[in-house]
DNA sequence: TTAACTGGAAAA
DNA sequence: TTTCCAGTTAAC
C-alpha cells in the first residue's frame, strides 16, 4: 500500500495485448480452464505466449504459463496482473499446448497435470546459455537402408515430405540402427524426428546408433535420470531448435522438436510406455494424436505387434512395414516348443530343474558354440486361473474378465464384474475344470547353474542389469526386458517362462508372454548360422505358435478379434473408476453414460493391508465413437466432487495398461 | 491474499 | 426486520 492504495491500481497495463491468458499450475478438475491476467509494460515483452510466470491465485502465488495474449478477456470481474515473469524462456510450444489439451480431454485429466508431463521443472541457470546454431546439413541414408522390409525403401522416400504411417514388425538385428536410419532420412529433409523407447538401456542405444550415424551435436537423450539441470538444458536445446532429434523414455513424447517430420515408438507392448501419472496417458497413443496435428509420420517399431497397432492398420489410418519375403528364413533363429509332458532330461542336475529333454539338449549343444540365455520370469507373478485341461486362461462367462479364486474351496470369482462362475466351460477346449497355475520357475534357473557345471552362469534382472556379454560360451540367466545382447548373437536361448507368462489374470497375458519370447529370440544368432530357441510352453497356444513361426503380425489380428468379442480396448473404450466406495457411487451417480455403455462392478479391491482403507473399482465400457463422451462425463462428475470439495479420492483410467 | 458471501446474533 | 461481525469461499 502507498498512501492507501493499493498497489496493484497504481500499475498500469501494457498499450497493446494487455491480457495475459495463462493455464496455473492447478490440477483441480473444477478449475481446468484458462485464466486471464493483465500484463504491465515492462513485462510485455517477455510475457509471450509460451512463457512462465507466477500470478496470484485466490491469494496464492501459483506457477503459470502463457497460453496466448490477447486485446481483452471474456471474464466479468476485475483481472489481477501478472506477479512475476519468469525468465523469457517459451517451454510450451503451440502445438504442445494444443497436443496437451486434447490429450487432457481423451483421458479426463486436467491441462495443468498433462503440462506437468510435458514440460520439465525449470532450472535458471540452464537458461543463461547463449544460443547455439543448429546443427550441420544431414545426409540420407546410405542406399539399401532398410531393404530388409518390403517397401522399407519407400518409406524413407515419403518421410521427407509425407506423413508415412506404419506399423513396423522388426526382424532380429540391428533395431536402433534401422530406427536411426528413418530418422537420418527425416532429418536430411530439414524436419524433426522424436524416437521413445522404454528404458534408459534402449535410449544409450538409439543415442549411440544416432551418434553414429548424424554424428555429434544433431541429437539428444532425455532420461528421467539425468538430474533437473542436464534435463532441462537438453529441453532447451530441443525447444530453442539447437537440435532436431531426440531419443528418450516415455516423456520424451513431449519434447517440443520444431517442423516434427517423423515420431517412432519402439516396444509399444512395453508397460513403461503407459504413463503413471494423471491422467495416465500412453506414450503411443500421445506419439499418435502428435503425428496427426503435426502431419508428421509415424512408426509403431517392434519385434512384436499391440492389439492397437493392428487396430490402427485394421481401420486404415497405418499400414504393415513387413519383412521381405526372402529376409524372415535369413535373420530368424530355428524355434521349437517343449511343452510340460514332454519327457525330462536324462541328466540328474536336468531333471532336478525340470528342464525338458529338448531344451537340455538344445542348450547343451549350443554352449559349444557360444553363450546361451535363459528367460526366466520376474518375481511377483499373480497365477490367475487357467484350463486344467489345455492351460488357456480362464474368462468370465458374463463379461469376460479374468477369473481367480477367492479363496482354496471357493468357486471362481469373475475380478472384474464380481459374479460368481460357479459353472464354467473352457472356450478353447472345451473343459470344464479350471485350476490355479503354480510359478516354480524361479528356482528352476537357480538350479540350471547346477544342471551345467562347467560353464560360467552370469545373471542379469532386478538391480543388476548387464548391457552385453562376449561370444564365450556362458549361460546368461536373465528376467524379461533385461537380456544383455551377445556380440554376435547367442547360439541359443531357452524361454522358461511359459506357463508363469501366460496364467497372469491380465487379458494380455497372451501378447505380452509373446512380445518377451520375441524380444530374447531377436537376440539369438539366425538359423542359418546354428541359432536355436526352445520355449518351455505347450506348441498348441497361440503365442507359441506365433513365436515358432515368427508371425507376430497374425497374433495381433487374433488377439484383436478376441478384443472384438470381449469389448474391450482397442476397439471398445473402457474407464475404471477406483476409489472408496461412496466417492465412487458418486462419481457413478453423476454420470451421463453414453449409448451402450456396460458397467461393470463394484468389485473390492485387495488392501494393502488390513488397516489400509476400503477401496473399489466400477469399469465402464463403451463402443469406441463414445469414448469422447465417456471421458467427458467422468471429467465433468470429478469437476462436480472437486467444487464442492467431496471426501476421498477416485482415480479415473481410461483404457488402463493392466486391469488387475 | 482478499473481496464477496454466509449465517448467526444483537439491536431496534 | 435491519445491521454488524466473524468465519468461509472462490479462485481472473
Amino acid at each position: 500500500m502507498v498512501g492507501g492504495v493499493p498497489k496493484a491500481r497504481l500499475r498500469e497495463a501494457a498499450a497493446s495485448l494487455p491480457v495475459a491468458r495463462v493455464v496455473v499450475d492447478v490440477s483441480l478438475p473444477h478449475l481446468d480452464r484458462p485464466f486471464d491476467y493483465l500484463v504491465t509494460e515492462a513485462q510485455s515483452a517477455s510475457a509471450v505466449p509460451g512463457v512462465r510466470v507466477r500470478v496470484r491465485f485466490a491469494g496464492q502465488l501459483v506457477d503459470a504459463i502463457v497460453l496466448e495474449r490477447t486485446e481483452r478477456s471474456d471474464h466479468g470481474g476485475r483481472l489481477s496482473f501478472l506477479e512475476r515473469v519468469l525468465g523469457a524462456e517459451p517451454v510450451l510450444s503451440a502445438d504442445v499446448a494444443a497436443l496437451a489439451r486434447e490429450v487432457a480431454d481423451r483421458w479426463a485429466g486436467t491441462l495443468a497435470d498433462v503440462v506437468r508431463l510435458a514440460v520439465p521443472p525449470r532450472h535458471a541457470a540452464a537458461e543463461k546459455r547463449a544460443v547455439r546454431l543448429p546443427g550441420a546439413p544431414v545426409d540420407p541414408p546410405v542406399p539399401g537402408a532398410l531393404s530388409r522390409y518390403a517397401g522399407g525403401a519407400a518409406f524413407l522416400d515419403e518421410v521427407r515430405s509425407a506423413a508415412p504411417r506404419r506399423s513396423w514388425m522388426m526382424l532380429p538385428g540391428d533395431w536402433a540402427g534401422e530406427i536411426a536410419a528413418a530418422v537420418q532420412a527425416t532429418l536430411a529433409a530439414e524436419r524433426g524426428a522424436l524416437v521413445v523407447v522404454p528404458d534408459a538401456r534402449d535410449v544409450r542405444r538409439v543415442d549411440d546408433a544416432l551418434d553414429r550415424l548424424l554424428g555429434p551435436g544433431q541429437h539428444v537423450a532425455l532420461t528421467a535420470d539425468l538430474g533437473r539441470a542436464e534435463r532441462y538444458r537438453r529441453f532447451l536445446a530441443v525447444s530453442r531448435g539447437e537440435v532436431r532429434a531426440v531419443v528418450g523414455t516415455r516423456a520424451a513424447v513431449w519434447a517440443p522438436v520444431r517442423r516434427l517430420g517423423l515420431a517412432v515408438i519402439w516396444d509399444d507392448g512395453d508397460d513403461l510406455h503407459a504413463e503413471p501419472r494423471a491422467p495416465y496417458p500412453h506414450a503411443r497413443e500421445v506419439a499418435a494424436l502428435r503425428a496427426h496435428r503435426a502431419g508428421a509420420g509415424l512408426l509403431i517399431a517392434g519385434y512384436a505387434v499391440t492389439a492397437e497397432a493392428a487396430e490402427l492398420c485394421e481401420n486404415g489410418w497405418m499400414t504393415r512395414l513387413e519383412p521381405a519375403v526372402q529376409a524372415r528364413p535369413r535373420a530368424v533363429p530355428a524355434i521349437r516348443a517343449a511343452g510340460n509332458d514332454e519327457e525330462l532330461a536324462d541328466d540328474p542336475a536336468a531333471r532336478v530343474a525340470r528342464l525338458p529333454s529338448l531344451a537340455w539338449r538344445t542348450a547343451r549343444d549350443a554352449l559349444r558354440h557360444g553363450p546361451v540365455l535363459v528367460q526366466v520370469p520376474r518375481r511377483g507373478y499373480q497365477p490367475g486361473l487357467a484350463c486344467a485341461h489345455c492351460r488357456a486362461t480362464a474368462h468370465c462367462p458374463t463379461c469376460g474378465g479374468p477369473l481367480a479364486r477367492p479363496a482354496l474351496d471357493h468357486a471362481p470369482v469373475c475380478r472384474w464384474c464380481g459374479v460368481t462362475a460357479a459353472v464354467w466351460r473352457c472356450t478353447v477346449c472345451g473343459g470344464s475344470e479350471c485350476r490355479a497355475v503354480v510359478v516354480g520357475v524361479r528356482r528352476t534357473a537357480e538350479e540350471l547353474g547346477r544342471a551345467f557345471p562347467s560353464v560360467p552362469v552370469r545373471t542379469s534382472g532386478g538391480g543388476a542389469v548387464i548391457d552385453a556379454v562376449s561370444d564365450h560360451p556362458t549361460l546368461v540367466i536373465a528376467t524379461p526386458g533385461a537380456e544383455p545382447s551377445a556380440e554376435t548373437g547367442y547360439a541359443a536361448a531357452i524361454l522358461l517362462d511359459g506357463w508363469a507368462l501366460l496364467a497372469r489374470p491380465d487379458l494380455r497375458a497372451g501378447e505380452e508372454a509373446l512380445r518377451r519370447w520375441l524380444g530374447a529370440a531377436a537376440l539369438v544368432r539366425p538359423s542359418e548360422e546354428g541359432g536355436r530357441v526352445v520355449v518351455v510352453a505347450p506348441g498348441e497356444l497361440r503365442p507359441v505358435q506365433a513365436l515358432v513361426r515368427w508371425r507376430p503380425g497374425w497374433h495381433a489380428d487374433r488377439e484383436l478379434d478376441d478384443r472384438r468379442t470381449l469389448h474391450l480396448p482397442p476397439v471398445a473404450r473402457l474407464a475404471a473408476v477406483t476409489g472408496p466406495p461412496s466417492a465412487v457411487a458418486e462419481v457413478m451417480g453423476a454420470l451421463e453414460l453414453p449409448r451402450g455403455a456396460e458397467v461393470l462392478g463394484p468389485v473390492p479391491l485387495p488392501r494393502a493391508s488390513a488397516t489400509s482403507p476400503e477401496v473399489e473399482r466400477m469399469l465402464i465400457r463403451v463402443p469406441r465413437r463414445e469414448g469422447a463422451a465417456l471421458a467427458a462425463t467422468l471429467k465433468a462428475a470429478q469437476a462436480g466432487r472437486s467444487a464442492r470439495k467431496a471426501l476421498g479420492v477416485v482415480k479415473v483410467e481410461i483404457d488402463p495398461a493392466v486391469i488387475g
